[in-house]
DNA sequence: TATGTCACCGAAAACGTTTTCGTGTTGAAA
DNA sequence: TTTCAACACGAAAACGTTTTCGGTGACATA
């Protein structure tokens, strides 16, 4: 086990010292042909690689960056992760994955403890909790050292950074107008609670294009799950107790499960009900049937927000400026079998 | 903006030498109880976090470690990630994960790029390139430098290091007993290419149960999938000249496409053909019909590689001995609604 | 011979910590 | 008054780099 070789011991054992070594290694001019070969033959020898950490105290940057998130079984946050990556990597950048678990505290936890050197700056997106308490201290703290920040779908307004989003409320009027255009009337949506800034986003969505189309909303259509362990009765009830023509979920699991419950109950999907999904995930995919869905694409999102990232990272102290920009990616309907 | 104080601006600004500022906080007993709270207020005041990449570099030790994995967007890496993390968190380690995409090359670069000070131990599970090359060089250089690393599920035996595994032998010879003890006699298998470590013991799982119960090995009904993007044909062709009871799949995507292309076929899962997968992902719990799976917990394969390598990283350099264990996690028979 | 110009190299600072060791001051004991 | 311990603090080294600045010797020019 021998261990990495440094400077200083390259330079001891050519009796030359540090600054030649460092030199000759790149290339300076200010050091002979002769030594510099030698140097570099030893070095190549012995693998040399410099050492990163003593780099990034020197140059005050990791070229690392962090990505928090709820949760990574999440399909959908794991292309974001995909995204991010492949944008950090290319540019020479490595990634650290941080999980909140939907925690606030673990949220500040991770922030608090990176924002001290390991990293040049922050991806995220909001757990619930912190979406809920709207206590953002933590944000602002970083942003207010300098550490750039940019948040992407779960994001607040209260918060002055670069931002990646979705049009979430247009994409689902257009989900909606969708079902409508079909000739459905009776249109059920299953959200979730209101403080999930994407939820609300999608149900008023919602609302618009059934306002739009002079239908009446019906409250008893819209099912807000907050408990996303155990939610098949709320379905099941909203299915009995509703002559539904279909079903409009804000993500895979919603409408996969919506399906099921539905076909138990003897509703032929699409031919009874139509349901319509968000989020392109496996789920929808590979489900029988398939499903009719919103697709936000993750990797573009991901790539994007690292994008941003980056570029304000290598802008010079001097030059910057902030100016902060909300990209919106596109979203697209995916028609599958689960519509009709 | 205002930059994050150091130890050296405290005391200037209080007027007293740098060790005093850091003695006081650390709560050292050289330090009269006056200047510690003096120095304590003012840290607390101006938010004071000492730098992590000086304390890595004054330590060689970066609290960090990384997670290397062919492709982030399959659950079950996801959800390894995930106990990975958790048990990192537990223990203040931070978590850098890289993707290699399934190359071999990108796994290089990772390994190299952060072996250089910036982690301080590898998790990894191996590319389907560097199964197929069987080239391991940079794997061992990285543990001959003194670098733990701990190898899970893709793993070789070429490399001596802490693995964790499941019995994939085992687990797939136990999943064809199950569709044997049913009565099934005609069992298709859909397997991945050879060089792919994991699927080769799930053949040879299946291989083994069908010659305990004196059933002979139909080379027709063992169809090895290379392009995991296209491959509906060959289940096609595999119902169609075959007639089949039951299919055991080595992945999810290979059991949910099987029973898709099934049913398109006019034969009923599980009436007609009862289907078993591998790995319990979200796919097997959510498609219609459920999916009976072998389950392997990616979260404990996780935490127990996580516990492997925080625990070499803890003892001390003196200590150290060279010993590698191999864990192998408990899978289990998920029974849901593709076989009867 | 004195001066200047290169080519080549080394010392040292800097990044932000922690820790060892040394030093000056105080008060009490001899 | 001297001696000694205890106390409180600072200087400096160390981690591994990069870079600025200065210095030395050789050689050419005046």
């Amino acid at each position: 086990m021998r261990r990495k070789v440094t400077l200083k011991q390259i330079a001891k054992e050519l009796d030359v010292s540090i600054s030649t070594v460092s030199k000759s290694l790149r290339d300076s001019s200010e050091i002979s042909e002769d030594t510099r070969q030698k140097v570099q033959a030893f070095a190549k020898l012995y693998n040399y690689k410099p050492n990163n950490i003593a780099l990034s105290l020197k140059n005050r940057k990791s070229k690392t960056i962090c990505i928090i998130i709820p949760e990574i079984i999440h399909h959908f946050f794991a292309t974001v992760i995909s995204g991010v990556e492949h944008v950090a990597n290319e540019n020479g950048y490595n990634v650290i994955v941080c999980l909140s678990d939907e925690s606030f505290d673990k949220e500040v936890i991770n922030m608090e403890m990176l924002a001290n050197g390991s990293i040049d700056g922050f991806i995220m997106s909001l757990s619930k909790e912190t979406q809920q308490k709207r206590d953002f201290h933590h944000i602002t703290e970083v942003i207010s050292q300098g550490m750039p920040v940019v948040m992407f779908d779960r994001i607040t307004n209260d918060i002055l950074c670069d931002k990646v989003i979705i049009d979430d409320n247009l994409a689902a009027f257009n989900a909606t107008q969708f079902l409508i255009d079909k000739g459905f009337k009776k249109i059920a949506l299953l959200t979730t609670v209101d403080y999930v800034s994407v939820g609300k986003l999608r149900t008023e969505g919602y609302i618009k294009a059934l306002k739009t189309n002079d239908l009446k909303v019906d409250e008893n259509l819209i099912v807000k799950i907050e408990d996303t362990d155990n939610f098949e009765d709320q379905i099941e009830n909203l299915i009995l107790n509703n002559d539904l023509d279909a079903i409009f979920a804000v993500n895979e699991i919603f409408a996969v499960t919506a399906i099921k419950v539905a076909t138990r109950l003897g509703k032929s999907v699409p031919n009874d009900v139509s349901v319509i999904g968000f989020t392109d995930g496996i789920i929808s995919k590979y489900s029988s049937p398939s499903i009719t869905t919103v697709s936000q694409n993750g990797v573009k999102m991901g790539e994007k927000a690292a994008r941003m990232l980056l570029e304000k990272l290598e802008i010079e102290e001097e030059d910057y400026e902030e100016q902060y920009k909300t990209e919106v990616i596109e979203t697209e309907l995916v028609e599958r079998e689960s519509t009709k």
